[in-house]
Order: C-alpha cells, then structure tokens, then sequence
DNA sequence: AGGTAATCGAGACGGTACGTCGTGTCTTCAC
DNA sequence: GTGAAGACACGACGTACCGTCTCGATTACCT
C-alpha cells in the first residue's frame, strides 16, 4: 500500500486544517474490506458502496467523503496491489523481457488484480479521467520499464533499432494483458513470459 | 448479423408452438434501441433495462421474457454487430494476416463494438457462461480464421512451423485488441495492422 | 345459482348468433373456481384475475369476453350464492322476522357470502352500476320480504303503524350485517337473530 | 388527532436514537396527500403507494419505512380522522344517544371517513391485525361512550337493565354505520339520529 | 360436404404498481 | 470538523397483474 493520494493533496501549502483529523484507519479498513470481498469471491458488480461501508463497518458518508464513487475507490484498491517493477538485473535483454512479463503474470495480473482491472476497463469511455489517473500512476511505469529494456537493447545491438519501442511494448505486453481480462479464471500458465518474449524475438518467418 | 438465437434454440423439433407467437419486431426494436443509444453517446452504465424498454416503446416484461438480464441482452447486441470474416483472399500469407487484422479494426472494434465489449469484460468472471457463449460464436469463429491461414502458411513454408498456433494468434491479434479497450476514444490509426503482421513476421532481434 | 345474466342479455331479440355459441361450462368453471378459492381460504385480494382463469383451466380473454372486470365476476359470484327467501310461515310476525334474520345469519351471510360482499362493499363508490345492480337483483328481494312481514303486522295491530318500514328494516337487519362485515371470522352466534328481534318489538324502554 | 402511533412505541425506553432522525414532516405530508387524494374524488383503489409518494413529493422507501403496506398507511389516515366523542352533557340518556348518534352522523362516517373505512372493511379477513389495531384505538372509545351512558341510563331506570349492553351499541350503531357503507353517496339525513334512538327506546310492538 | 364465423386455451403484448435495493446527500449526536 | 448511524429523494431492479391482442384449433350454424 503506498497512500491514497487521490483526495488528500498532501500539496505544499499547509492548507490549516481544523476540527478533528481523519482517521487513516477508515483509509484502510475501506480498501481493506474490498481486498476481502473480492477474495471471497464477491463479484466486483456486487460490490456496492453500501455493502462495503457495513462491512467495513464506516459511515457512507465517511466512505464518500475520501472517494468521489466507487470507480474511484476501485483505483485506489487498484493502485494499493501496485508493486515497483524490478529494475533490470538479467545478463540480456531477453532475460531482463522475460523478468518484466513474469512480474506482470505473478503480480500485476493476480486473480485480485485482474478483477480490479475490468472493472476499470468498464468505465474507460464513460469517465476518462479516471483511467489517465491509472494510466499515468501505474501504467506508465511499468510501460516505461519496458521501453527501458527495449533502448538498451537497440543500442547494444540486440533488438532492431528501426522499430517504435511503443508498438513494442504493446507486442510483448498485450498478449499476457488480453488473457487476463478475458479469461483470468484459469491461471496464466507458466512458462508463457518465455513463449511470447522468445517468439517475438526471433519472428515468426522461418529463418 | 445472424439474429439472435439465444432462446431461438433452432432444434431439430418443431416444438409445438402455442399462444400467440412471439413478435420479431420487439428483438428488432430493443437491439436497435440499445445500438441507437449506445451511438448517441449514452454509456453503457446509463444504459438500464427500465430506459431500453421505455425508448424502445416496449413493456418491461417483454425484454425480460427474451433475455435473462442486461448481460445477456448486450450480448446479443453485441452479436447483432458480428460480420462473417473475409475468406483468404491475398496472394500471400502475409496479405491474408493484415487483411484480418485490418477487418478487426474497421468493423470488430468499431466504437459501438468496443463499448458493448468493455460490458463484457467486466462481466467475465461475474458471469462465466455469459462470456463462453460469446466466445463460442463470435470469438471462436475470428480465432480459427486466423488459424487457418497460420496453418496453410506452415504448409506452404511461410510461417514456422514449431509454435503454437493458439499463441500465434494470441501474438497477432491482442495488440489490437488492448488498444481497443485501453483507449478506444482515439481510432485505431491506420497502418497498424501491417506494421504488427511484418514486426512479429520478421521478428524483433537484427537480422 | 340463478344464471349469469349480467352480460347474456337473455332479451327478446334472437340477436342472431353466429359461429361457435358460448360454452356454459366456462361460466360455471369460473365461478366454481372461485368460491373454491374462497373456501380455501384464499382471501379476495389475493384472487386475481390472472390466477382464476388459470385454475379454472380458461383462457384469460374468455374470461373477459363474460365479465367486464373482477368486481363484475364476484357479483356473480355473489348471485350465484343467493337463495329465494322464505316465505311468511311462522304463527306471528315475531316469528317471521326470526326466520328471516335466521335465514340471513345462515346463509345470506355465512363465512364465503360475506368476503365477497366485503369485495362489493369497497366498490361501492368507485363503481356505483356495481352496487345498484346488486342492490336490484338480490339486496331488493330481501328488504322486500322484509317490509311484507312488517305491513302485515301493522294491519294486524303486531307492529306500531306510525313507522317507517324501511328504517325499520334497517334496524331489524344491519346488527346482523355489520357483525358479518366487521367480523366474520367468528360465526354470528345462534340465538341473536331472537335478542335483535325481540328487544326491538320490546323496546329499550322500561315498561 | 392523535399523532401516527403504530410505529412510534412511545415506550418507557429511551430507545436510544441514532443517526438522523425521522421527519415528522413527511408523515404529514403523506396523510395530508391521501386526504387531499380522497377529497378530489380519486377512488381508494387509484391510490397506488407509487402514486401518493410521489404526489406527496416523498420517495416510496421513506414512507415503506412507516408503513408496512397501503392498508397499514390507510389505518393511520383513518385514525387521523379520529375525534374525541362527546362526553355526556345532555340532560337525559335520550339525548346524550342521540348526540352520540350525531356526533358519528357528522364525523366519523363523513364522505372522507366512510371511503377510507371501506378499504378496511374489505381488508377484514385477510389482515385481521389491522382491524384488531382500527377497533382497539377507534372503535373501541367509540363503543365504551355508548356503552357508558347505556350503563347510566340502565342505573336511572331510563333503560332496562335485562339487557347486553354490546348489543345494544349495535342495534344504536349500525343502522347508521351500514347505511354510510352501502349508500354513502346521499348523505346520511337529518333527524335520523332522533328517528333511530326514540323507535329503539319505545320499542316497535304497540304500547 | 364445405364455408363461415364466433368460440376455445394459450400466451405475448404495452402498461402500471409492487416492494427492495443502491446512490449520493443530509442531519442527528458523540468524540 | 470527523466519526457512525441512518433518513432522505430518486430511480432501477425483476415480478405480477391488468385488459387487449394474436395464434391454431374447435364447433356450431348456413348454405
């Protein structure tokens, strides 16, 4: 858990707070609660803001004072399974690739993830701002990670340096990504980061 | 579009109908109404079975009566949307890849299309059987197009024949797919199916 | 039972009829379909009109096709309970007026009767034709036999000449009618119909 | 009026409030709706729970949360109509019937009174909670005033005292209650108080 | 015998209301 | 001012019933 953040400015100015300070534990016990549910097997659509202000035994108004709805609340609950992407410690690139997809299938993709992450998908075109807020506190990290990687490897020579390592990373990560969203319900396999980051490497065209 | 066939079970037995028969038009009218909706700008979550019936000017209990939930009926919109993919038709395997990519991004990802995928998604593990039923007849049929020409381009020497077909298409397809879903507000440009069919074709490491 | 009446207006016209002629037996499965229901304990507000065609084994139109609504069936229901009043047998006029009240405590308000005749009464303003139609075919007769016994003892000195036979009536009568409507559950006990009648001849008033 | 009553207990116990408290305002205003409803001639079967919450300007749970149903709401509309009877202050039994008489002549069986009284009536049987509740708080003070100067007069020596005071009540009431029931559209005459109380008091055999 | 026509059971149809639940706001008291 | 509790207006849920309307099948009269 790395903060909310997406209420509480913690901006420069002091901003001289009054009355009673929040309790951090509500934070908690909220997001808490949801990470329950979900592991329970609770669906993300039965998850109403209702249910999981009683179970978490907080006021509505309390839950709706730190979150604007449930999309929101559901990013947080997102952002709080986030986890910094290991930095490239492999002797190549292939192998650093291969790190990168099996932290995705192992952490960014987990069952509690993946649940998380559709319910995102769902409100995509129906409230932007929330998955720009997504997109620029989590995914572009890990997408940058990838980026990284693929530099590295065109200036020593070992990926083609004459392709967008934009359209790259979208090769190499959507194929893990797609298969978690459509049928996250059986487990990613092992062994697919090898699959896909060695297929992609050395093309589909016999040699 | 191949009509609804959810409860038109289509068997073999003539089923011995009685009472008045069912209206095609009330099918006609409610899909209609959910596509006109979904093309005005209204978001699926705005989208309650209450409005569709009201706008369709069609009763509660009719829609009910034909579908079990809004799940059910969005998948038959969604359906409604399906397109026989083209046959293989270009001189080369690879032509016959970018013209099936080039046909999931002009008609399977259009933006209605995506919309109503996105409800999908989101209703995957709430809903199993929803997604399996979808999968089977639309899903289902794009995959073995793709991996068809993948087999006649190993018969022919066009394409390795030591992968998996199934990743194959997993490798091919899902770029798209995920841009489709992560940020469908911004068309898919042109060009792009060519330029993932030659990439993954000639693959990522130097020549 | 005296017939439905209501609709087939039994007039002298032959009013030429054509094509297939009514099936009795839907008139009587109806309304003995109801009074079952009623005997079962199934309360007035629960028997819909949906639910009588479908125990009866009728079709719902048919039902419709022979009474304008649910409170137009129960008047026949009603009617169909009625039986012709006893004529004037006893040796005075007491004894008539004992007969009649026994007669109304044991069948023209026993346990079915009177829930129909709640169902007539919660009608009465709302549908006023209901009521008039009621109060012509079944309530007149009774008040008529009524009046009858009381004339008869005015002409023969048994009852005081100077009042008015249909307050009289009314106060002869509606102890009786109100037990029946306000409570029914338990029977109306024997022997009230000779206490009414015999504190009334006797008068309140200390001799 | 005596306040709503069936869901405030009014107990001994604090009862420990908490969260926001009831608004006294919206039981008014729903009570007020049905009258106003009534008084504009919409029969009690138009009045849907959908209809007076929302003419009421209420939502339908808050007033669910008072009421348990429409006959549950009625009762309370019905005990707001309630008075206090007069208290004896004629000077003779005679008088103090008729005055009672007259007091349910012109108030407790009113146009408003008796429409709203019907809808209970028919709900006898199948809620006989609810009309245990009516008579327990209605009835019954009614009933004991009569009863009361009955037991006065029977002490005088203005009424016999060989007789059941219950039902004498009902010989005094009814005529007049079932009258308002079954023809409540012509208004209850004048005189008909003094016409009822002096035919029972001399009785109707000749002196 | 064949035609015409109103009936039958069945059940779909557009509506309205049911009673419950969730949304986001508010109002109370306690801290 | 924040906390839990819960009332509030609103609106959707999925079901039931209303009264009307097709369906195919039946059952009489009238050629």
């Amino acid at each position: 858990m790395t903060g909310e953040g997406t209420t509480s400015a913690s901006a420069g100015a002091p901003a001289e707070r009054r009355g009673r300070p929040r309790s951090p534990a509500v934070d908690t016990a909220v997001v808490e609660t949801v990470l329950r549910l979900l592991e329970d097997g609770v669906g993300v659509a039965e998850l109403s803001m209702e249910r999981i202000a009683r179970e978490a035994g907080v006021g509505k108004a309390t839950v709706y004072r730190r979150w604007a709805g449930k999309e929101a609340l559901m990013l947080d609950v997102l952002r709080s399974l986030d986890e910094a992407v290991p930095g490239p410690a492999g002797a190549c690139v292939r192998d650093d690739l291969v790190a990168l997809l099996e932290f995705l299938r192992r952490r960014g993709l987990a069952k509690r993830s993946s649940a998380v992450l559709r319910t995102v998908v769902a409100q995509v075109q129906a409230r932007p701002a929330l998955w720009a807020e997504y997109h620029d506190t989590v995914v572009a990290a890990r997408r940058e990670a990838f980026e990284a990687v693929l530099r590295r490897g065109m200036a020593s020579g070992e990926i083609r340096a004459d392709l967008d390592t934009e359209l790259l990373t979208d090769l190499f990560v959507s194929p893990m990504l797609s298969r978690a969203l459509f049928h996250e319900w059986r487990e990613l396999p092992e062994g697919l980061s090898e699959r896909i980051v060695d297929t992609l490497l050395e093309g589909v065209r016999p040699a």
